[in-house]
DNA sequence: CGAAGGCTTGAGACCGCTCAAGACCCGTGG
DNA sequence: CCACGGGTCTTGAGCGGTCTCAAGCCTTCG
Protein backbone atom coordinates (compact mmCIF):
# COMPACT_ATOMS: atom_id res chain seq x y z
CA UNK A 1 0.00 0.00 0.00
CA UNK A 2 1.98 2.73 -1.07
CA UNK A 3 0.41 6.66 -1.56
CA UNK A 4 -0.75 9.02 -4.06
CA UNK A 5 2.53 10.81 -5.01
CA UNK A 6 0.65 14.18 -5.03
CA UNK A 7 -0.91 13.34 -1.36
CA UNK A 8 2.83 12.25 -0.14
CA UNK A 9 3.66 15.86 -1.06
CA UNK A 10 0.86 17.61 0.85
CA UNK A 11 1.82 15.75 3.75
CA UNK A 12 5.13 16.13 3.63
CA UNK A 13 4.34 19.54 3.70
CA UNK A 14 2.19 19.77 6.53
CA UNK A 15 2.73 21.95 9.54
CA UNK A 16 2.57 18.72 12.04
CA UNK A 17 6.37 17.16 10.08
CA UNK A 18 8.17 20.31 9.86
CA UNK A 19 11.90 20.18 10.57
CA UNK A 20 11.25 16.34 10.11
CA UNK A 21 14.50 14.44 8.66
CA UNK A 22 13.42 13.00 4.75
CA UNK A 23 14.46 9.65 5.38
CA UNK A 24 12.38 9.15 8.35
CA UNK A 25 9.49 10.78 6.69
CA UNK A 26 10.50 8.56 3.62
CA UNK A 27 9.97 5.66 5.98
CA UNK A 28 6.46 6.72 7.84
CA UNK A 29 4.78 7.42 4.17
CA UNK A 30 5.37 3.84 3.55
CA UNK A 31 4.45 2.81 6.88
CA UNK A 32 1.11 4.92 7.16
CA UNK A 33 -1.69 5.25 4.55
CA UNK A 34 -3.20 8.15 3.78
CA UNK A 35 -6.94 8.59 4.03
CA UNK A 36 -9.91 10.52 2.73
CA UNK A 37 -12.93 11.11 4.72
CA UNK A 38 -16.23 12.88 3.34
CA UNK A 39 -18.03 15.77 5.13
CA UNK A 40 -20.61 13.65 7.29
CA UNK A 41 -19.06 10.31 6.74
CA UNK A 42 -17.78 8.50 9.93
CA UNK A 43 -14.68 7.34 10.23
CA UNK A 44 -15.54 4.54 12.91
CA UNK A 45 -18.01 3.67 15.33
CA UNK A 46 -18.39 3.01 18.88
CA UNK A 47 -17.94 -0.58 19.21
CA UNK A 48 -15.64 -1.23 16.84
CA UNK A 49 -12.19 -3.00 16.57
CA UNK A 50 -9.85 -0.18 14.98
CA UNK A 51 -6.51 -1.57 14.99
CA UNK A 52 -5.48 1.54 13.51
CA UNK A 53 -4.00 5.40 15.04
CA UNK A 54 -5.09 8.25 13.02
CA UNK A 55 -3.35 11.26 12.73
CA UNK A 56 -5.90 14.39 11.41
CA UNK A 57 -4.16 16.40 9.05
CA UNK A 58 -6.74 18.85 7.53
CA UNK A 59 -10.05 19.07 8.66
CA UNK A 60 -12.41 18.55 11.39
CA UNK A 61 -13.64 15.76 13.45
CA UNK A 62 -16.31 15.44 15.68
CA UNK A 63 -15.95 12.28 18.74
CA UNK A 64 -20.02 11.61 20.08
CA UNK A 65 -21.14 8.73 21.90
CA UNK A 66 -24.94 8.05 20.72
CA UNK A 67 -27.28 9.13 23.72
CA UNK A 68 -31.40 8.82 23.95
CA UNK A 69 -33.59 9.30 21.35
CA UNK A 70 -31.35 9.74 18.78
CA UNK A 71 -29.48 12.46 20.72
CA UNK A 72 -25.71 12.41 20.95
CA UNK A 73 -23.31 13.31 23.49
CA UNK A 74 -20.15 15.12 22.35
CA UNK A 75 -16.81 14.58 24.02
CA UNK A 76 -14.56 16.19 22.11
CA UNK A 77 -14.02 18.16 18.68
CA UNK A 78 -10.47 17.56 16.73
CA UNK A 79 -8.48 19.56 14.72
CA UNK A 80 -5.69 19.23 12.45
CA UNK A 81 -2.60 17.57 14.33
CA UNK A 82 -4.66 15.74 16.67
CA UNK A 83 -3.80 12.26 16.87
CA UNK A 84 -6.65 9.36 17.59
CA UNK A 85 -7.84 6.29 17.24
CA UNK A 86 -6.30 5.39 20.73
CA UNK A 87 -8.31 2.37 21.74
CA UNK A 88 -5.72 0.63 18.92
CA UNK A 89 -2.64 1.36 21.16
CA UNK A 90 -4.67 -0.61 24.27
CA UNK A 91 -5.28 -4.51 22.99
CA UNK A 92 -8.48 -6.27 23.91
CA UNK A 93 -10.64 -2.55 23.90
CA UNK A 94 -13.11 -1.47 21.60
CA UNK A 95 -13.42 2.02 20.27
CA UNK A 96 -15.53 4.19 23.05
CA UNK A 97 -17.10 6.93 20.78
CA UNK A 98 -18.26 7.25 16.99
CA UNK A 99 -15.54 9.52 14.93
CA UNK A 100 -17.72 12.08 12.26
CA UNK A 101 -15.98 14.76 9.89
CA UNK A 102 -17.71 17.53 10.09
CA UNK A 103 -15.64 18.91 6.94
CA UNK A 104 -13.54 16.66 4.02
CA UNK A 105 -10.98 15.22 6.56
CA UNK A 106 -7.20 14.02 5.10
CA UNK A 107 -5.77 11.45 7.36
CA UNK A 108 -2.52 9.49 8.02
CA UNK A 109 -3.37 6.31 9.15
CA UNK A 110 -0.95 3.60 11.16
CA UNK A 111 -1.66 0.11 12.00
CA UNK A 112 -1.63 -0.38 15.69
CA UNK A 113 0.83 -3.12 14.87
CA UNK A 114 3.45 -0.49 13.14
CA UNK A 115 3.31 1.86 16.37
CA UNK A 116 5.91 0.33 18.08
CA UNK A 117 8.43 0.51 15.02
CA UNK A 118 7.27 3.98 14.39
CA UNK A 119 8.08 4.87 18.32
CA UNK A 120 11.75 3.76 17.16
CA UNK A 121 11.81 4.61 13.62
CA UNK A 122 10.35 7.94 13.71
CA UNK A 123 11.04 9.23 17.47
CA UNK A 124 9.80 12.96 16.36
CA UNK A 125 6.18 11.60 15.56
CA UNK A 126 6.20 9.24 19.18
CA UNK A 127 7.14 12.44 20.93
CA UNK A 128 4.45 14.41 19.26
CA UNK A 129 1.81 12.01 19.65
CA UNK A 130 2.56 12.47 23.44
CA UNK A 131 2.37 16.01 23.45
CA UNK A 132 -0.69 15.76 21.72
CA UNK A 133 -2.50 13.34 23.62
CA UNK A 134 -0.99 15.28 26.65
CA UNK A 135 -2.68 18.37 25.37
CA UNK A 136 -6.06 15.79 25.21
CA UNK A 137 -5.11 15.23 28.40
CA UNK A 138 -5.68 18.75 29.64
CA UNK A 139 -8.64 19.84 27.90
CA UNK A 140 -10.88 17.03 29.14
CA UNK A 141 -9.62 17.96 32.51
CA UNK A 142 -11.09 21.49 31.91
CA UNK A 143 -13.98 20.30 30.28
CA UNK A 144 -14.21 18.29 33.63
CA UNK A 145 -13.90 20.89 35.61
CA UNK A 146 -15.85 23.10 33.66
CA UNK A 147 -19.01 21.01 33.46
CA UNK A 148 -18.73 19.44 37.63
CA UNK A 149 -18.50 23.44 38.61
CA UNK A 150 -19.93 26.02 36.57
CA UNK A 151 -23.48 27.24 35.51
CA UNK A 152 -24.87 26.28 32.26
CA UNK A 153 -24.22 30.57 31.53
CA UNK A 154 -20.66 30.37 32.85
CA UNK A 155 -19.67 27.34 30.46
CA UNK A 156 -20.78 29.10 27.39
CA UNK A 157 -18.89 32.42 28.53
CA UNK A 158 -15.96 30.57 28.80
CA UNK A 159 -16.48 28.41 25.89
CA UNK A 160 -16.74 32.39 23.91
CA UNK A 161 -13.84 33.50 25.30
CA UNK A 162 -11.48 30.44 24.14
CA UNK A 163 -13.08 30.75 20.51
CA UNK A 164 -10.54 33.09 18.06
CA UNK A 165 -11.80 36.42 17.32
CA UNK A 166 -11.26 38.89 14.46
CA UNK A 167 -11.14 41.92 16.00
CA UNK A 168 -14.24 41.51 18.84
CA UNK A 169 -16.40 38.89 16.61
CA UNK A 170 -16.03 35.33 17.24
CA UNK A 171 -17.71 32.66 15.23
CA UNK A 172 -19.03 29.43 16.43
CA UNK A 173 -17.33 26.72 14.20
CA UNK A 174 -20.04 23.56 14.58
CA UNK A 175 -23.73 23.74 15.00
CA UNK A 176 -25.40 25.03 18.05
CA UNK A 177 -26.10 22.00 19.29
CA UNK A 178 -22.97 19.88 18.62
CA UNK A 179 -21.73 23.07 20.98
CA UNK A 180 -24.64 23.24 23.32
CA UNK A 181 -23.67 18.91 23.73
CA UNK A 182 -20.17 19.54 24.39
CA UNK A 183 -20.74 21.99 27.18
CA UNK A 184 -23.00 19.37 28.41
CA UNK A 185 -26.30 21.44 27.71
CA UNK A 186 -29.14 21.20 26.22
CA UNK A 187 -29.71 23.27 23.02
CA UNK A 188 -32.31 25.22 25.09
CA UNK A 189 -29.95 25.71 27.65
CA UNK A 190 -27.47 27.18 25.49
CA UNK A 191 -29.36 29.37 23.43
CA UNK A 192 -30.95 30.76 27.03
CA UNK A 193 -27.69 31.05 28.20
CA UNK A 194 -26.77 33.19 25.23
CA UNK A 195 -29.63 35.42 25.55
CA UNK A 196 -29.39 36.21 29.15
CA UNK A 197 -25.12 36.89 27.99
CA UNK A 198 -26.87 39.27 25.61
CA UNK A 199 -29.48 40.93 27.78
CA UNK A 200 -26.77 41.48 30.26
CA UNK A 201 -24.97 43.57 27.33
CA UNK A 202 -21.81 40.77 27.68
CA UNK A 203 -22.22 40.25 23.64
CA UNK A 204 -24.50 40.02 20.46
CA UNK A 205 -25.33 36.79 18.60
CA UNK A 206 -26.60 36.68 15.23
CA UNK A 207 -26.67 32.98 13.84
CA UNK A 208 -23.13 31.67 14.57
CA UNK A 209 -21.83 35.63 14.44
CA UNK A 210 -21.07 36.21 18.42
CA UNK A 211 -19.91 40.00 19.05
CA UNK A 212 -17.80 39.97 22.38
CA UNK A 213 -18.79 43.52 23.93
CA UNK A 214 -17.23 42.95 27.32
CA UNK A 215 -14.54 40.66 27.43
CA UNK A 216 -13.44 41.22 31.11
CA UNK A 217 -16.58 41.10 32.65
CA UNK A 218 -17.54 37.36 30.66
CA UNK A 219 -13.98 36.31 32.53
CA UNK A 220 -15.09 37.76 35.54
CA UNK A 221 -18.22 35.75 35.52
CA UNK A 222 -16.13 32.09 36.02
CA UNK A 223 -14.44 33.72 39.34
CA UNK B 1 22.31 12.56 40.67
CA UNK B 2 22.03 8.83 41.45
CA UNK B 3 19.29 6.59 43.14
CA UNK B 4 19.72 4.36 45.65
CA UNK B 5 21.22 0.60 45.30
CA UNK B 6 17.88 -0.40 46.56
CA UNK B 7 15.57 1.94 44.98
CA UNK B 8 17.16 0.85 41.55
CA UNK B 9 16.57 -2.48 42.44
CA UNK B 10 12.90 -2.44 43.60
CA UNK B 11 12.15 -0.08 39.65
CA UNK B 12 13.96 -2.79 38.27
CA UNK B 13 11.71 -5.64 39.58
CA UNK B 14 8.41 -3.48 38.69
CA UNK B 15 6.08 -5.12 36.48
CA UNK B 16 6.29 -1.42 34.74
CA UNK B 17 9.61 -2.35 33.22
CA UNK B 18 8.86 -6.07 32.52
CA UNK B 19 11.05 -7.85 30.06
CA UNK B 20 13.35 -4.16 29.81
CA UNK B 21 16.42 -4.72 28.54
CA UNK B 22 18.61 -4.28 31.30
CA UNK B 23 20.66 -1.60 29.22
CA UNK B 24 18.18 0.24 28.52
CA UNK B 25 16.77 -0.16 31.83
CA UNK B 26 20.36 1.22 33.50
CA UNK B 27 20.25 3.71 31.36
CA UNK B 28 16.34 5.12 32.51
CA UNK B 29 17.74 4.70 35.88
CA UNK B 30 20.88 7.36 35.46
CA UNK B 31 18.29 10.17 33.52
CA UNK B 32 15.05 9.34 35.56
CA UNK B 33 15.25 10.26 39.64
CA UNK B 34 12.99 8.60 42.11
CA UNK B 35 11.26 10.41 44.63
CA UNK B 36 9.22 9.43 47.27
CA UNK B 37 5.68 10.89 48.81
CA UNK B 38 4.58 10.21 51.81
CA UNK B 39 0.93 10.18 52.85
CA UNK B 40 -1.43 13.32 52.75
CA UNK B 41 1.17 15.09 50.75
CA UNK B 42 1.49 17.20 47.63
CA UNK B 43 3.45 16.32 44.68
CA UNK B 44 2.72 20.04 42.84
CA UNK B 45 -0.33 22.49 42.90
CA UNK B 46 -2.12 23.83 40.17
CA UNK B 47 -0.41 26.97 37.82
CA UNK B 48 2.97 25.38 39.47
CA UNK B 49 5.84 24.96 36.63
CA UNK B 50 6.45 21.32 36.52
CA UNK B 51 9.16 20.46 33.88
CA UNK B 52 8.64 16.68 35.08
CA UNK B 53 7.22 13.71 34.06
CA UNK B 54 6.06 11.30 36.51
CA UNK B 55 5.77 7.50 36.21
CA UNK B 56 4.05 6.53 39.47
CA UNK B 57 5.41 3.17 40.43
CA UNK B 58 3.44 2.37 43.75
CA UNK B 59 0.97 4.15 45.53
CA UNK B 60 -2.24 6.19 44.51
CA UNK B 61 -2.50 9.62 43.78
CA UNK B 62 -5.33 11.84 43.34
CA UNK B 63 -5.73 14.66 41.20
CA UNK B 64 -8.29 17.29 41.50
CA UNK B 65 -9.08 20.80 41.34
CA UNK B 66 -9.53 23.29 44.02
CA UNK B 67 -13.84 24.26 44.20
CA UNK B 68 -15.64 27.03 46.45
CA UNK B 69 -15.35 26.90 49.89
CA UNK B 70 -12.19 24.71 50.74
CA UNK B 71 -14.00 22.33 48.96
CA UNK B 72 -12.51 20.57 45.38
CA UNK B 73 -13.48 18.33 42.35
CA UNK B 74 -11.69 15.32 42.00
CA UNK B 75 -10.73 15.08 38.17
CA UNK B 76 -8.95 11.41 38.29
CA UNK B 77 -7.49 8.68 41.05
CA UNK B 78 -4.05 7.38 39.34
CA UNK B 79 -2.82 4.05 40.48
CA UNK B 80 0.83 2.18 39.72
CA UNK B 81 2.08 2.44 36.08
CA UNK B 82 0.28 5.66 35.13
CA UNK B 83 1.64 8.44 33.53
CA UNK B 84 1.29 12.15 34.54
CA UNK B 85 2.45 15.73 34.67
CA UNK B 86 1.64 15.80 31.37
CA UNK B 87 2.01 19.54 30.84
CA UNK B 88 5.74 18.80 30.99
CA UNK B 89 5.18 17.85 27.74
CA UNK B 90 3.48 20.94 26.54
CA UNK B 91 6.05 24.19 26.42
CA UNK B 92 4.69 27.18 27.93
CA UNK B 93 1.46 25.80 29.95
CA UNK B 94 1.31 25.22 33.81
CA UNK B 95 0.37 22.36 35.78
CA UNK B 96 -3.82 22.06 35.70
CA UNK B 97 -4.49 20.16 39.10
CA UNK B 98 -2.90 19.28 42.43
CA UNK B 99 -1.57 16.20 42.88
CA UNK B 100 -2.33 14.95 46.29
CA UNK B 101 -0.88 11.49 47.47
CA UNK B 102 -3.33 9.13 49.20
CA UNK B 103 -0.71 6.84 50.26
CA UNK B 104 2.63 7.03 50.30
CA UNK B 105 4.22 6.85 46.89
CA UNK B 106 7.13 5.98 44.81
CA UNK B 107 7.76 8.06 41.71
CA UNK B 108 10.18 8.18 38.66
CA UNK B 109 10.90 11.03 38.04
CA UNK B 110 11.89 12.71 34.09
CA UNK B 111 12.72 15.89 33.18
CA UNK B 112 10.75 17.36 30.35
CA UNK B 113 13.89 17.73 28.70
CA UNK B 114 15.32 14.26 28.82
CA UNK B 115 11.99 12.74 27.23
CA UNK B 116 12.67 13.04 23.69
CA UNK B 117 16.08 10.92 25.20
CA UNK B 118 14.11 8.99 26.77
CA UNK B 119 11.63 7.89 23.26
CA UNK B 120 14.79 7.39 21.46
CA UNK B 121 16.79 5.62 24.17
CA UNK B 122 13.91 3.70 25.36
CA UNK B 123 11.17 3.62 23.10
CA UNK B 124 9.68 0.46 25.18
CA UNK B 125 9.01 2.94 27.94
CA UNK B 126 7.96 5.65 25.46
CA UNK B 127 5.22 3.24 24.05
CA UNK B 128 3.98 2.37 27.49
CA UNK B 129 3.66 6.05 27.81
CA UNK B 130 1.57 6.46 24.47
CA UNK B 131 -0.62 3.53 25.60
CA UNK B 132 -1.19 4.88 29.38
CA UNK B 133 -2.04 8.15 27.90
CA UNK B 134 -4.57 6.42 25.80
CA UNK B 135 -6.01 4.41 28.55
CA UNK B 136 -6.44 7.78 30.57
CA UNK B 137 -7.97 9.72 27.79
CA UNK B 138 -10.61 6.65 27.15
CA UNK B 139 -11.31 6.89 30.94
CA UNK B 140 -12.00 10.57 30.80
CA UNK B 141 -14.29 9.98 28.25
CA UNK B 142 -16.34 7.67 30.40
CA UNK B 143 -16.53 9.75 33.19
CA UNK B 144 -17.79 12.88 30.41
CA UNK B 145 -20.60 10.65 29.30
CA UNK B 146 -21.62 9.09 32.94
CA UNK B 147 -21.58 12.65 34.10
CA UNK B 148 -23.09 14.01 30.92
CA UNK B 149 -26.09 11.22 30.44
CA UNK B 150 -26.26 9.10 33.59
CA UNK B 151 -28.35 9.96 37.06
CA UNK B 152 -26.46 10.12 40.50
CA UNK B 153 -27.79 6.25 41.12
CA UNK B 154 -26.63 5.50 37.67
CA UNK B 155 -23.55 6.60 37.69
CA UNK B 156 -23.15 4.98 41.88
CA UNK B 157 -24.24 1.81 40.29
CA UNK B 158 -21.31 1.99 37.32
CA UNK B 159 -18.79 2.91 39.70
CA UNK B 160 -19.82 -0.03 42.22
CA UNK B 161 -19.80 -2.32 39.27
CA UNK B 162 -16.11 -1.49 38.50
CA UNK B 163 -15.18 -1.99 41.76
CA UNK B 164 -12.83 -4.92 42.32
CA UNK B 165 -15.26 -7.93 44.45
CA UNK B 166 -14.05 -10.46 46.76
CA UNK B 167 -16.84 -12.80 46.67
CA UNK B 168 -19.99 -10.12 45.98
CA UNK B 169 -17.96 -7.47 48.10
CA UNK B 170 -16.73 -4.25 47.28
CA UNK B 171 -14.55 -1.82 49.19
CA UNK B 172 -14.70 1.87 48.44
CA UNK B 173 -11.20 2.73 48.29
CA UNK B 174 -10.71 6.50 48.99
CA UNK B 175 -13.47 8.49 51.21
CA UNK B 176 -16.65 8.74 49.89
CA UNK B 177 -16.23 12.24 49.62
CA UNK B 178 -13.69 12.10 47.19
CA UNK B 179 -15.32 9.15 45.38
CA UNK B 180 -18.52 11.37 45.13
CA UNK B 181 -16.56 14.45 43.88
CA UNK B 182 -14.86 12.05 40.88
CA UNK B 183 -18.63 10.97 40.26
CA UNK B 184 -19.98 14.60 39.86
CA UNK B 185 -21.91 14.45 43.02
CA UNK B 186 -22.45 15.82 46.49
CA UNK B 187 -21.77 14.36 49.26
CA UNK B 188 -24.96 14.36 50.28
CA UNK B 189 -26.66 12.67 46.95
CA UNK B 190 -23.97 9.77 47.08
CA UNK B 191 -25.10 9.00 50.20
CA UNK B 192 -28.63 8.72 49.57
CA UNK B 193 -27.70 7.62 46.08
CA UNK B 194 -26.36 4.64 47.80
CA UNK B 195 -29.46 4.21 50.10
CA UNK B 196 -31.37 4.25 47.39
CA UNK B 197 -29.58 1.32 45.91
CA UNK B 198 -29.61 -0.48 49.36
CA UNK B 199 -33.17 0.22 49.71
CA UNK B 200 -33.75 -1.41 46.36
CA UNK B 201 -32.65 -4.68 47.79
CA UNK B 202 -29.36 -4.13 45.01
CA UNK B 203 -26.34 -3.91 47.47
CA UNK B 204 -26.18 -3.21 51.41
CA UNK B 205 -23.80 -0.70 52.56
CA UNK B 206 -21.67 -0.60 56.00
CA UNK B 207 -18.81 1.77 56.20
CA UNK B 208 -16.70 1.33 53.19
CA UNK B 209 -18.14 -2.09 52.56
CA UNK B 210 -20.60 -2.65 49.66
CA UNK B 211 -22.30 -6.43 49.09
CA UNK B 212 -23.64 -6.85 45.34
CA UNK B 213 -26.69 -8.48 45.45
CA UNK B 214 -27.47 -8.41 41.94
CA UNK B 215 -24.82 -7.46 39.78
CA UNK B 216 -27.24 -7.72 36.67
CA UNK B 217 -29.76 -5.38 37.76
CA UNK B 218 -27.15 -3.10 38.64
CA UNK B 219 -25.81 -3.26 35.42
CA UNK B 220 -29.39 -2.90 33.54
CA UNK B 221 -29.94 0.16 35.17
CA UNK B 222 -27.62 1.81 32.61
CA UNK B 223 -29.67 1.28 29.70
C1' DC C 1 -14.34 9.78 78.06
C1' DG C 2 -14.35 13.59 74.99
C1' DA C 3 -13.52 15.63 70.64
C1' DA C 4 -13.06 15.74 65.78
C1' DG C 5 -14.07 14.27 61.35
C1' DG C 6 -16.78 11.84 58.26
C1' DC C 7 -21.20 10.32 57.08
C1' DT C 8 -26.27 10.43 57.04
C1' DT C 9 -30.85 12.38 57.08
C1' DG C 10 -34.30 16.01 56.42
C1' DA C 11 -36.55 20.14 54.33
C1' DG C 12 -36.67 23.51 50.91
C1' DA C 13 -35.03 26.09 46.85
C1' DC C 14 -33.31 26.40 42.32
C1' DC C 15 -31.27 25.37 37.96
C1' DG C 16 -31.52 22.97 33.98
C1' DC C 17 -34.47 19.54 31.61
C1' DT C 18 -38.65 18.13 29.05
C1' DC C 19 -42.26 18.83 26.02
C1' DA C 20 -44.43 21.64 22.69
C1' DA C 21 -45.01 25.20 19.46
C1' DG C 22 -43.49 28.86 16.73
C1' DA C 23 -39.75 31.60 14.24
C1' DC C 24 -35.88 31.84 11.45
C1' DC C 25 -32.53 30.50 8.00
C1' DC C 26 -31.10 28.87 3.66
C1' DG C 27 -30.90 26.00 -0.32
C1' DT C 28 -33.92 24.36 -3.91
C1' DG C 29 -36.92 24.41 -7.62
C1' DG C 30 -40.65 26.47 -10.02
C1' DC D 1 -37.54 36.37 -8.16
C1' DC D 2 -40.34 34.22 -5.03
C1' DA D 3 -42.51 30.34 -2.71
C1' DC D 4 -41.64 26.24 -0.55
C1' DG D 5 -39.69 22.90 2.67
C1' DG D 6 -36.51 20.95 5.84
C1' DG D 7 -33.68 21.65 9.41
C1' DT D 8 -32.05 24.59 13.09
C1' DC D 9 -32.81 27.60 16.55
C1' DT D 10 -35.69 30.13 19.87
C1' DT D 11 -39.28 30.88 23.26
C1' DG D 12 -42.60 29.46 26.78
C1' DA D 13 -44.50 26.77 30.73
C1' DG D 14 -44.03 23.39 34.12
C1' DC D 15 -41.62 19.72 36.36
C1' DG D 16 -38.12 17.25 38.83
C1' DG D 17 -33.48 15.88 40.23
C1' DT D 18 -29.76 17.62 42.51
C1' DC D 19 -27.84 21.10 45.46
C1' DT D 20 -27.83 23.83 49.73
C1' DC D 21 -28.16 24.49 54.43
C1' DA D 22 -28.62 22.56 58.89
C1' DA D 23 -28.73 19.28 62.39
C1' DG D 24 -27.73 14.79 64.31
C1' DC D 25 -25.22 10.29 64.26
C1' DC D 26 -21.48 7.24 64.10
C1' DT D 27 -16.69 5.93 64.18
C1' DT D 28 -12.07 6.78 65.31
C1' DC D 29 -8.49 8.37 67.88
C1' DG D 30 -6.32 10.93 71.45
Amino acid sequence: MTIDKDVQKKIAAHPLFEGVARSQLNWLLNVGQAQSLPKQAYLYHRGDQSGFLYVLLTGHIKLSVPAERGSEKVLEFLGPGDVFGESALLPGTTLIADAQALQTCELLVIAAADVMTVVTRAPFLAQKMLANLSKRVQALFRDMESVSLLSAAQRVAEYLLRQPREGNQAHLPYHKRAIASKLGLQPETFSRSLQQLAADGLISVRGAKVVIHDADKLQAMLA
